[in-house]
RNA sequence: GCUUCCGUGGCUCAGUUGGUAGAGCAGCGCAUUCGUAAUGCGCAGGUCGUCGGUUCGAGUCCGACCGGGAGCUCCA
C-alpha cells in the first residue's frame, strides 16, 4: 500500500497504481466530477497518472489556476477536433491554454468567416454532447513522426523532431477521430466541458516568427457553468466601455485625423490640461529631488546617432530628414530618445567625481516610426512626450541612485493610484542575438548581476525576460495591462555601462584618473500619452479631482442666476479650481445628466434657495446630492482634495 | 509589416436581389425659466474614406490606396 497525503494533511492508503482520478473518486463524486488534474508533490499530473509511491496529492479543479489551464487545454483540443470535422485538410500547429482561455493555431485552405466560427462552435458543442473519452498513449519519436506524417501534419512533425533529441517517449491524446501531440494534462472526456464561446479568429505567425507562415488563430473560452460564461462575457463588454481609445475620444481628451497621420493623436483642450497637470507635478517633484532640467533639440545630424549606435541598431524606427544617397547633403533625424543629447550637455564641461551624481531631467518629445500595424490609441504612437532623464554616477553611487529612481517611480505610481496595477519585469539581453545588442558578454553579465543585486536588495518582486533589454543595457520595466488584457511597459529604468565609453564621457576620480561613469536611463511617470490612456481605463474616465480638466461645473437653475453663477465661478477660479458654468437654457436635470456623462466631479446648483442663503447645492459625480455649502466651504473641501492629490 | 474584419452628416447607426440617401443624439433658431441623469417645435447638415474599374446606372460588385478595430510580429 502507498500513503497519500491529502488536503488538511489527511493520510489515506491506496493500492500502488491507483490513478489520480481513482483517488478523486474515492473522495467523493462531486470532486471527481470537478477534477481537472492533480498535483503530486508539487508537480502537476494527469488524472490518468498511476500513483506508484507515497506522495502529497491535491486534486485540482477549475478554481485552481493549473486546473483551469488543463480545462482550457482540453477545450483547445475539442476546438481542433471540431475544425478537423468541419474543414478537411486543416493542419494543426499549437493550441495552448492562456490566462483568459485558450487558442489553437491552424493552417487552413481558406480564411475563416464569422459563420465558420459559429459552425465550429456548434460542432464543439456536439463533441461535448457526445462525451468522447480522451485517452493518453506514448510512442517513440520515430513512431510519432510516422503517425503524424500519416495524418498529414507537418507542423506536428516539426515539433516531434525537436523533442526527439531528449530521448523521451512522445505523448499523445486521442479523443475519437482526433489525435494530438500533447504533454497534457487533460480532462477524462469531452463531456466535462460545459459552456463554450469562440471569441475571435485572427492571424498568428508559426512559432511567433514573422518570417514564417501566417496561421489562423481561433481564441475561445469555456466554463463549467453557463452562468460563469455569461458573467465572463459581460465583464469583457464592460471592459470595452473603459477602453481609452473610445472613452478618451468621447470625453474630448483626444482625437485623430487622417490628414495628420497614423499614430499622431491630437490632444484636445481637456486631454492637454490633464497632461499639463501631470507634467507640472513631475517636473516639480524632480526638482525637489535634485534633478537638473534640460531642454534639448528634437532633431540632430545623423552623425550623433551614428555615434550612439542608433543609426546601426534603430534606423528603421527613425524619421530621417534628407537623402543619404546625395553627395554632400546633410542628413538629420528626429530623435527617438534623449540620451545622446543629454550626454552632450554632460560633455560640455569637465567633471570631477565631486560633481556626481548628476541627474538630468527633461520633458522630452520623441519620434518613432512605428510600423503601420502597431499603433493603438494613445498607447502606441509615433510622437510622444516622456518624463525622460539620465543619471550619471560613479560605480559606488549606482545602487543608491537606482534606489532613488525606484523610490521616485513608486511615489508617482502611488500618487496617480496605479501602484496595485503594475508588475515589475527584469529585462535581460539574449546572448544569442548578436544583431540587437552592443557590448561584450562580460559587460552584460556584470550589469545584469548589478541590477539583480539591486532589485533583490530593494525587495522588488519581478519576473525575468530574456531578449527584452535595451540594446545597450538591462532594464527594469514596469508593466501595466490595458483593458484588453494586453501588457505594455509604462516605465523603464536601465543601467548602461556601455554608452559612456562610446561617447567618451568621463569624470576625474580621487586619483586624478579619467573614468567612465555609469548611466541610469529612466522615466519617472512614463510617457504622458500612454500614462493618460492607462488612467482613463483605470478610472473609467472619472479621474481623481486633482487631475480633472474640469473640477466643478456650476448649474444655474434658470437664466436669472447666470450672473451669480459666473461670480461663483470666478471665486473658484481664483482659488485655483477649474470651474465652468453651464449657461444653456436647459432644465437642471439635463445639465446634471451631461455633467455626469462627462465625469465632472462636482456640480454646483444655484437657484433662489441658494441665492438667499448665500450657498450652492453640491452634487458629487460619485455620491450624488451632498446638500448645501457656502462657496468658501466648497473651496476648502475641494482644495484639500486637490492639494492632497486624493484618489477618490 | 502580416492575417482578418470594418469605413454612410460631429457621434451612434439604418439603407431590402445595383435604380442617384434616412433616423436618433449633438449643432443652430424659436418657445419654455424649470430643483438633482434627456422640455417642445422648427431648421440646417452627407460629391456614402479616396482614386480607378465593371455597368445604361454603384453607398451597394471588383481593384488599389488612405484610415480604423482585433490579433501576430516589433517596441531603444
Amino acid at each position: 500500500m502507498i500513503q497519500i497525503k491529502l488536503k488538511g494533511d489527511v493520510i489515506r492508503e491506496y493500492e500502488p497504481g491507483t490513478t489520480v482520478a481513482d483517488v478523486a473518486k474515492s473522495l467523493g463524486a462531486g470532486l471527481f466530477k470537478a477534477a481537472c488534474a492533480g498535483k503530486a508533490d508539487g508537480k502537476v499530473v494527469d488524472l490518468r497518472t498511476p500513483l506508484t509511491e507515497s506522495c502529497a496529492l491535491s486534486i485540482l479543479t477549475f478554481d485552481d489556476e493549473e486546473g483551469r489551464k488543463a480545462y482550457w487545454h482540453t477545450s483547445s483540443h475539442i476546438l481542433a477536433q471540431a475544425v478537423l470535422r468541419k474543414i478537411p485538410g486543416a493542419k494543426f500547429a499549437i493550441g495552448p491554454a492562456i490566462d483568459s482561455g485558450f487558442y489553437y493555431d491552424f493552417d487552413l485552405p481558406a480564411p475563416l468567416s464569422p459563420e465558420d466560427l459559429a459552425g465550429i462552435e456548434d460542432e464543439m458543442k456536439r463533441i461535448i454532447k457526445e462525451d468522447v473519452l480522451i485517452e493518453r498513449f506514448t510512442l517513440t519519436p520515430d513512431e510519432a513522426v510516422r503517425l503524424m506524417e500519416e495524418y498529414g501534419q507537418p507542423y506536428k512533425v516539426e515539433l516531434i523532431r525537436e523533442h526527439a533529441g531528449k530521448g523521451e517517449p512522445i505523448s499523445f491524446y486521442r479523443q475519437g477521430d482526433f489525435t494530438d501531440l500533447c504533454a497534457g494534462p487533460h480532462l477524462l472526456s469531452t463531456g466535462c466541458i460545459k459552456a463554450v464561446k469562440l471569441l475571435s479568429a485572427t492571424g498568428a505567425y508559426w512559432r511567433g516568427d514573422a518570417s514564417k507562415a501566417m496561421l489562423q488563430r481561433i481564441y475561445g473560452v469555456t466554463f463549467p457553468k453557463a452562468s460563469a460564461l455569461e458573467e465572463h462575457l459581460t465583464r469583457l463588454e464592460e471592459a470595452k466601455k473603459r477602453d481609452h481609445n473610445l472613452l478618451g475620444r468621447q470625453l474630448g481628451f483626444f482625437t485623430t485625423n487622417e490628414l495628420v497621420g497614423q499614430g499622431l493623436p491630437l490632444l484636445m483642450p481637456k486631454g492637454a490640461r490633464v497632461i499639463q497637470t501631470l507634467q507640472r507635478f513631475v517636473e516639480d517633484e524632480e526638482e525637489k529631488r535634485g534633478y537638473l532640467l534640460t531642454k534639448t533639440p528634437l532633431l540632430a545630424k545623423s552623425d550623433l546617432y551614428k555615434l550612439s549606435g542608433h543609426w546601426g541598431h534603430y534606423k528603421d524606427g527613425m524619421f530621417v530628414l534628407g537623402d543619404e544617397e546625395k553627395e554632400g547633403e546633410e542628413v538629420f533625424a528626429l530623435r527617438p530618445m534623449t540620451c545622446p543629447f543629454q550626454y552632450m550637455i554632460y560633455k560640455a564641461d569637465m567633471h570631477s567625481y565631486r560633481d556626481l551624481p548628476l541627474r538630468y531631467g527633461e520633458t522630452s518629445t520623441l519620434f518613432r516610426n512605428e510600423a503601420s500595424g502597431e499603433m493603438h490609441g494613445l498607447i502606441r504612437v509615433r510622437q510622444f512626450t516622456i518624463s525622460e532623464g539620465h543619471l550619471i554616477c560613479t560605480p559606488e553611487q549606482l545602487e543608491s541612485e537606482f534606489a532613488g529612481v525606484v523610490d521616485l517611480i513608486k511615489f508617482m505610481m502611488r500618487t496617480i493610484g496605479i501602484e496595485e496595477d503594475i508588475s515589475y519585469r527584469f529585462s535581460k539581453w539574449d546572448p544569442n542575438d548578436t544583431e540587437k545588442y552592443i557590448g561584450t558578454k562580460e559587460m552584460w553579465d556584470e550589469t545584469q548581476r548589478d541590477m539583480r543585486r539591486i532589485l533583490d536588495r530593494l525587495g522588488i518582486d519581478y519576473t525575468e525576460e530574456e531578449g527584452e533589454a535595451a540594446f545597450y543595457g538591462p532594464k527594469l520595466d514596469i508593466q501595466m495591462k490595458n483593458v484588453h488584457g494586453k501588457e505594455d511597459t509604462i516605465i523603464t529604468v536601465q543601467i548602461d555601462h556601455s554608452l559612456a565609453e562610446r561617447f567618451d564621457m568621463t569624470y576625474v576620480d580621487q586619483n586624478g584618473e579619467k573614468k567612465y561613469p555609469y548611466i541610469i536611463h529612466r522615466t519617472s511617470i512614463g510617457c504622458y500619452e500612454r500614462t493618460l490612456a492607462m488612467l482613463i481605463e483605470k478610472y473609467a474616465g472619472a479621474l481623481p479631482l486633482w487631475l480633472c480638466p474640469e473640477q466643478a461645473r456650476i448649474l444655474p437653475l434658470s437664466d436669472r442666476f447666470q450672473d451669480s453663477a459666473q461670480g461663483i465661478r470666478d471665486k473658484l477660479r481664483a482659488a485655483g479650481i477649474k470651474a465652468e458654468v453651464d449657461m444653456r437654457s436647459e432644465k437642471v436635470g439635463y445639465k446634471i445628466r451631461e455633467a455626469q456623462l462627462e465625469k465632472v466631479p462636482y456640480m454646483l446648483i444655484l437657484g433662489d434657495k441658494e441665492l438667499e442663503s448665500g450657498t450652492v447645492s453640491v452634487r458629487s459625480r460619485k455620491e450624488g446630492d451632498m446638500g448645501t455649502k457656502t462657496p468658501e466651504e466648497f473651496i476648502a473641501m475641494a482644495r484639500a482634495q486637490i492639494d492632497s492629490k486624493a484618489i477618490d
